[in-house]
DNA sequence: TTGAAAGCGGTACCAA
DNA sequence: TTGGTACCGCTTTCAA
């Protein structure tokens, strides 16, 4: 049988309950016997039962989070560690655990009644694509802490942290513009996917209120890169830049250029979201914006914090923004003569 | 306050204990009984409180995955959420949790009293990388479950479960013996890393017991693939292919390769390992070997719960390997023309 | 078939 | 500064 505070209470020939207190470092034991208490503990490899606690406390020094492993996509392939990574290093140092909840299995509906009203965990984190109107609603009601990963307006009050899509598109073209490129273009993305809405925004926030650049949505996969450049190609004025939604539709992008024998980045600049998989490996490797994933789960998971610790606060609205970085390679080089 | 048994025994007007065993489909409790119970559970939105339950049973209902954040590595970063999801797919099924648990901030010493002796989880699934001889001897004395991922010959009684590289290597090796090829070279890896052990030994599997092919070691990045790439052309009897140990040492073959206008695959042929992140989008394309990460995970989780529900299984090793897949592409197509 | 009561391993209040 | 004791919410044994 495993030793438990009774056992150590015993051996110390001291009370359960002082036990209990030296545990949590009360003021009120003398430094005498909490010495002698812990040499014993120590002795007896004594670890308290973490359920027995969170029962007492009613507390579960537990976050969740909420996934839906059935999705597949890049993105979370190629961030979740970073993900996880981030959350737990804010709040493993203050002792909380990760739990991860699959909704695959239990569905949207009864997930809150599950973590929530079951106290599996003090809040949770979850992306913007599992949150629903109606499920944001009932976590309010319940006053429960909850963080959201992904931007998502229309849905209030609501705590969410996102990467700066929007200012780092701006970012990708400015530096278009500042290389000498005059007319870019964007392409991939599907027009009701909320990324793309903020992508094409920051895009245009680079440009002069009076152009009209070329805006070419599509389902980001290499295929439609090439389709989409293409069709830029035979526009009465084509761009002389590219701005891709994503890694694939970049890679699209330069098989196409690349077929036709238009140089890059002499003939066409491109530039890119996410430095991952591809746009350090490509020819030429590709400008991009890198996606701190890491310091999206660590706001996540400091945003959570607060709200746990301060429970007066959860009503308010708060947004965190994580802002990418401008990786410069060689894709959009065109003044590399100059420089 | 939530509510709890003693609400709905109050509601229902039966005892506490007669809740109970309603909660866990008793046969002893008459199925009107049951039904008048558990419509008024619904009705008051009523949730067990998990470590209540816990605590009772002394059982967990969870099982950690130990990880140490503070590692970087590719592996990771593309395979995490396969793996978490191989691993949920099997426990979450069977109600059962899953708990992040870093050892960055713990310290490998005292995760064990942490976790095992707390009583925390119950079992756990660790890396081979995390896994010392004295936590596997301390982890067996205390008979707890637990399952390594990776291979980890020499400690024992162990149960591991791993994706079958030796096997793996020297299909890709037949592969491309199968294309024409004669005389193939292994590149990159390190001599300590047993995964190195493990691939060189399938890669000489596939070839004549007689020939004593090239196996150049190296950190498997680019600069390393392109360094041993020159080594092997200036060989007196140079390779006509390589098998990569990795995508990064193989495009760094491809790189040095190309520039030395040597084609692929008409004069040298490429395999690697590992489908991520850039074999489908190199220049040509890289046969590639592509590993099953989800069914790793899964079959972690399928031991484990063996384990965990058949205690005296535990002291039985257990092996089981996970089969990767042969993904053929233009970079080893040698015979073409001819197919 | 149901109920009463004693745990599970802690916490926390109040009295000593 | 310490000890006694009533919980936390559920399970389980034993008696009714």
């Amino acid at each position: 049988m495993r030793v438990t505070i009774n056992d150590i209470a015993r051996a110390a020939n001291v009370a359960k309950s002082t036990v209990s207190k030296v545990l949590n470092d009360s003021p009120t034991i003398s430094e005498a016997t909490k010495e002698k208490v812990r040499a014993i503990m120590l002795e007896m490899n004594y670890e308290p039962s973490s359920f027995a606690t969170r029962l007492a406390k009613q507390k579960c020094y537990n976050i969740g989070l909420i996934i839906d492993l059935s999705r597949k996509s890049d993105f979370l392939n190629y961030s979740f560690y970073d993900i996880i990574g981030g959350v737990e290093s804010v709040i493993g140092p203050l002792d909380y655990e990760l739990t991860i909840c699959n909704i695959e299995h239990i569905g949207r509906d009864r997930f809150v009644s599950r973590f929530v009203l079951g106290r599996k965990v003090d809040g949770i984190i979850l992306d913007n694509s599992i949150l629903t109107p109606m499920l944001a609603q009932e976590l309010n009601e319940r006053s429960f802490p909850y963080i959201v990963i992904g931007e998502l307006p229309g849905v209030r009050p609501l705590r969410w942290v996102d990467i700066d899509n929007r200012s780092g598109a701006a970012i990708l073209t400015q530096h278009l513009l500042a290389q000498g490129y005059r007319n870019p273009a964007f392409i991939g993305g599907e027009e009701c996917d909320p990324l793309f809405g903020a992508r094409v925004a920051g895009f245009r926030d680079a440009l002069p209120h009076t152009s009209l650049p070329p805006v070419l949505p599509g389902y980001s996969n290499e295929a439609n890169g090439r389709r989409l450049t293409c069709e830029l190609l035979s526009l009465s004025q084509a761009p002389d830049s590219i701005v891709c939604m994503s890694n694939l539709v970049a890679f699209g992008a330069l098989q196409e250029l690349g077929e036709r024998g238009i140089s890059i980045p002499e003939n066409i600049g491109i530039a890119t979201f996410d430095n991952r998989p591809l746009a350090p490996y490509t020819t030429p490797p590709l400008t991009c914006l890198d996606m701190d994933t890491f310091a999206l789960g660590a706001a996540a998971g400091d945003m959570l914090m607060a709200q746990i610790n301060e429970p007066n606060a959860i009503q308010a609205e708060e947004h965190r923004w994580v802002e990418p970085k401008l990786v410069v390679r060689q894709s959009t080089a065109l003044m590399k003569g100059i420089d």
